[in-house]
DNA sequence: CTGAAAGCGCTTACAG
DNA sequence: CTGAAAGCGCTTACAG
């Protein structure tokens, strides 16, 4: 039960901040002030202070101000550890960098939690025990409750993708209707005639959206949209799809492919039966991940700003968390459509 | 400066050590024990506080035990900035993955930084500041003396990757170099006579033992091996290579590229001059992401376990956290070949 | 603008 | 095996 760090060891000599406050000739109330940024401390303390500080290298002890202050200085990043896997590490990472290139500059810690299936109640108890500020939450799948759970237990939480299990929850989302519906725009505007798609999960917000743009692009130009087929953001899933649209219809000559890496599987599997693209089948993706540009052909696909996701996220956690009021609900991120070879 | 989190919020409720000594009947140094799983305990004890834990819904504040028991339960992966774009992300999340299920069940905390040009010395202040009980550290380049800093401070530190800069703290890596072996005499196998290679960065351990494994595999087998040219783990740094390499020999059969992502871009440019993979030209890669499977041809290559990789550097970690002695310096985690199309 | 003092919620010798 | 008490390093009213 009790892992964690076994070893007793002696305590780090560590500057603190009472040995700054007599070095800067003043008292621990001053130095805590200077520390926080706080207004009416005289030129004069918050020169020596921050001397001293430096001339030290004091690091203030985390752990105490937060005890003192009631305030972690620390956000949580949940992933779902299903998610994770799933919706494709780029996602993840791009998330991530957003994340971090926001917090830069701000004294916050970024914790990472993967919430596994069964541990969701310890997760919950952690995160509402004051450990963290607020929680930033990908990677949701199906109804999943936590964002809900979380924010009625007062805990500032933003979640990256539309929640489907928790209406009312702050979100920021790529606008993946609209890019979707653009793709759909593309292909039409190619010419092409039987257009399939490759949709995503039917669990996923992510996954809904796009078939949902994808089909309103379609019945705005009154071509029918009945060629669907389903994956789960595989390549494997991607190939089999591809499949099961060519059975459905061996004239096809486009395919909207609802992630990058579904496409991957695509293109194999029309490559394998002689199909050429685009002249054959046009493929557009969505995503815009590193491999787009180097697949054979290079994909034309919807991007989206994964980074500028994560990035958006901890800025409206951020403001809340600073008191912030009439913050917007949710925000949608533009995506733009990449043009390359196969469409 | 304090951007932090500025609103001072109302004292979360949450029940404390305190309440469940009361409920328990027993004392907070009791309750204490139970939770730190101290052996001197009766069973009777220990039940009551098991049991008005579990009721209470009670989660340990972190910064009290940080505080009081010297000891953080918390540990930290820097990345570096620039290594997080290149080395790519699936490394990345891998490495993460194996990470998270090392610390599963241990009541450990990972945070995670970035090391960023210029901030140096702000991240081994904080890192020394007695927050985090150890580091975990990826994406290392050059000679970054990061991990010897750390080591030299007391603060115990496990390296993904051979570091260059730091010999003698513990890393934990992928045997490169038998892996590019090993690719070598899979060319040599097949009967191919022009063998080159893409290596990645010289000045990266992965990228070495990579160009050192592959030149070792040839020269045991007395073939030339003067067909190098360089990259920096992009698909176009890959092309750009490719395009090199049929320069120097334009007879050239096979090439042994160092990373799978480079690969795609040299793939890419065999399609484009024409040259049939595996016929003309036979591919080996390394890593075998994801993508390997899915490109046109698929690629043989060398597999990684990045995310066991992850689990080992934890592994490691925690053990000389726990007072293990005698751990490895080292550790080497095998290689192995995945046979596809490509070669 | 500044300082003395209380208190955050735990852990840890110490004494029993 | 158990409890009372001190202390970890900060922040925060409060009084000046």
């Amino acid at each position: 039960m009790t892992d964690a760090v076994d070893q007793p060891r002696p305590r780090r000599a560590t500057t603190r901040l009472e040995e700054v406050a007599r070095a800067a000739g003043v008292s621990k109330s001053t130095v805590s002030r200077v520390i926080n940024g706080e207004p009416y401390v005289s030129t004069k303390a918050r020169e020596a202070v921050s001397q001293a500080i430096s001339r030290l290298g004091y690091s203030p002890n985390q752990a105490a101000r937060t005890l003192a202050g009631n305030r972690a200085n620390c956000i949580a990043l949940v992933v779902s550890e299903q998610g994770s896997r799933v919706l494709a590490d780029p996602f993840f990472a791009g998330v991530l960098r957003g994340v971090h290139a926001e917090l830069a500059g701000r004294r916050v810690q970024l914790v990472l939690m993967m919430s596994k299936e069964g541990d969701e109640q310890d997760l919950v108890n952690y995160l509402c025990g004051g450990h963290v500020d607020g929680v930033l939450v990908i990677s949701l799948h199906g109804q999943d409750p936590l964002p809900r759970v979380l924010a009625d237990a007062g805990l500032p939480t933003v979640v990256g993708g539309r929640p489907l299990g928790a209406a009312g929850v702050p979100y920021v989302d790529s606008d993946n209707f609209n890019g979707a519906l653009e793709a759909a725009r593309h292909l039409i505007g190619l010419g092409r005639k039987k257009i399939g798609t490759i949709a995503g999960p039917r669990d996923m917000a992510v996954g809904m959206d796009r078939l949902a743009g994808w089909k309103r692009g379609m019945s705005q130009a009154r071509v029918p949209a009945d060629l669907v087929a389903y994956g789960d953001f595989t390549p494997e899933s991607g190939a089999t799809a591809m499949e099961e649209l060519l059975e459905l219809d061996p004239s096809l000559d486009a395919v909207f492919v609802a992630a990058d890496i579904m496409a991957l599987g695509a293109l194999q599997v029309l490559h394998a039966r002689g199909k050429r693209v685009p002249e054959d089948v046009a493929v557009v993706g969505f995503d815009d991940l590193m491999i787009a540009s180097t697949a054979v052909p290079p994909l034309t696909t919807v991007r989206q700003d994964v980074e500028r996701l994560g990035r958006t996220m901890t800025w409206r956690l951020m403001s809340e968390l600073a008191g912030e009021e009439n913050l917007p609900p949710f925000l949608l991120l533009p995506t733009s459509m990449v043009t390359r070879v196969s469409a």
